[in-house]
DNA sequence: CTCCCTTCTCAGTAAACCCTCAGATTCACA
DNA sequence: TGTGAATCTGAGGGTTTACTGAGAAGGGAG
């Protein structure tokens, strides 16, 4: 759904949550991009399928039923076990057990969170983690002449700096990301926006007019609208 | 995360400290800027490591359940064993111990400091210790015009002197070192802070508006606000 | 002990952002 | 060409996030 799942093939991604709406959601959605994914609902059955399975990352919710998140962490590593880890927090979590996490290359994201942003750290966790060094350019998105990086934050159209507020930087990569194939609002909606956003699909279309009032006064326009169907980013057809 | 691994890389480092959550504070740290690392819990376990291991270098905590950590260093010198040393103390140490130190090539950084700070003075310890004479700016950083003397503690900008406390100091290079990269709130805080601090990441805010008024008065601004990201050293984007 | 520097907290202000809504516009199809 | 549905987009309000000045707390130097 979000890139080609030869990038990612053979990851093999944990994912430990109680709420089973989040582990599915989770789950389905890393599936999809490519991961091999197994989840697990609490930390004794975490550390248990970590043995077996062997991930090269984990994505651990912090409260959980009976051990913590850190403390399952730890007990990991102090099997030897060299695996990124990607938190899940609540937003008001209090700071003081967030604290240090970069350190080691680990990280962790806020819920409610959004799908894309999830696999966005979740990638550049395992790029960090991993034995090979980052090659430049695994960091930025192309398309046309549209160039997206994920390491500055930049956008660039035709080599002009472009600003885009968060959301607008999440939508854009989204449908880079997809380019050449028609997205749904709803995909959109299930993929940009957190998990937990009760609005309307007519957000999507104010954001897709924002990013066209940015990208697409340049020629010529990149995002087309497809309609009764969604969005989808395309060249203009040849001839 | 904060320095290409290529430049440490291969560089042995045995880590000495009876406290887990503090070895594994620094190793996880060190490796992941590309140190070789192990580590030892006691001064007898060290002394073991160190003759197999044969590291460049050695983070010692002086507090040891058995040996102090002078003791260890004495023993090792007597084997012949050529290596700098760090040295780990309380802040409240008799510096009478201490002092002295410096005059071996080997220093001392006080608990509890930062990662930065730590690799910092482990750098400065392996250029003065290793064989090849130190290259004068292989201890200065520069970006744009600005250019901060790790030896010196000097910062400048277009020649200007700035006077800038060590907190500053150290988060202006760590900004520096991750010059174009987006770097969050919490990766600063990680890095710079000391690992005990228990505050607010809104420090940070604090500390940029700081640098701001004793770097940024200078035209172009090169501190940059990535809303909702971080923060992100950089010239004026180009167009 | 006093002064100065540094660190850190806090709160008010300013700005950016997110979202809703409604009128205008475009499109498909009869 | 007329009509309804879908989409576009400007305006505005409420919320969040970042900036900055003021000041308390602590430590070190003289």
């Amino acid at each position: 759904m979000s890139t080609t799942p030869a990038a990612t093939l053979d990851q093999r991604v944990l994912v430990v949550d109680d709420e089973k709406s989040i582990s599915d959601l989770i789950s389905t959605g890393l599936k999809f991009v490519g991961f091999d994914v197994r989840t697990a609902a609490t930390g004794a059955e975490a550390l248990k399928q970590a043995e077996a399975f062997k991930p090269h990352a984990l994505i651990l919710d912090v409260m959980l039923p009976d051990l913590d998140g850190f403390e399952v962490c730890k007990r990991l590593r102090a099997e030897g076990q060299d695996v990124g880890v990607l938190f899940l927090t609540a937003k008001d979590a209090t700071e003081d057990k967030i604290k240090g996490l970069t350190l080691g290359g680990d990280d962790y994201v806020t819920k409610p969170f959004s799908l894309e942003e999830l696999v966005l750290r979740l990638r550049a966790l395992l790029r960090r983690t991993s034995a090979t060094p980052i090659a430049e350019d695994e960091e930025v998105v192309r398309f046309a002449d549209l160039e997206l990086n994920e390491a500055t934050h930049e956008v660039r159209r035709a080599g002009n700096l472009i600003e885009l507020s968060p959301t607008e930087f999440i939508l854009l990569r989204y449908l880079m990301i997809n380019a050449d194939r028609v997205v749904s609002k709803s995909q959109i909606l299930d993929h940009v926006w957190q998990y937990d956003f009760r609005g309307d699909a007519g957000i999507v279309e104010t954001y897709i007019s924002y990013l066209r009032k940015k990208i697409d006064i340049y020629e010529p326009a990149l995002i087309h609208t497809v309609r009764g169907v969604g969005y989808r980013m395309r060249l203009p057809a040849k001839k």
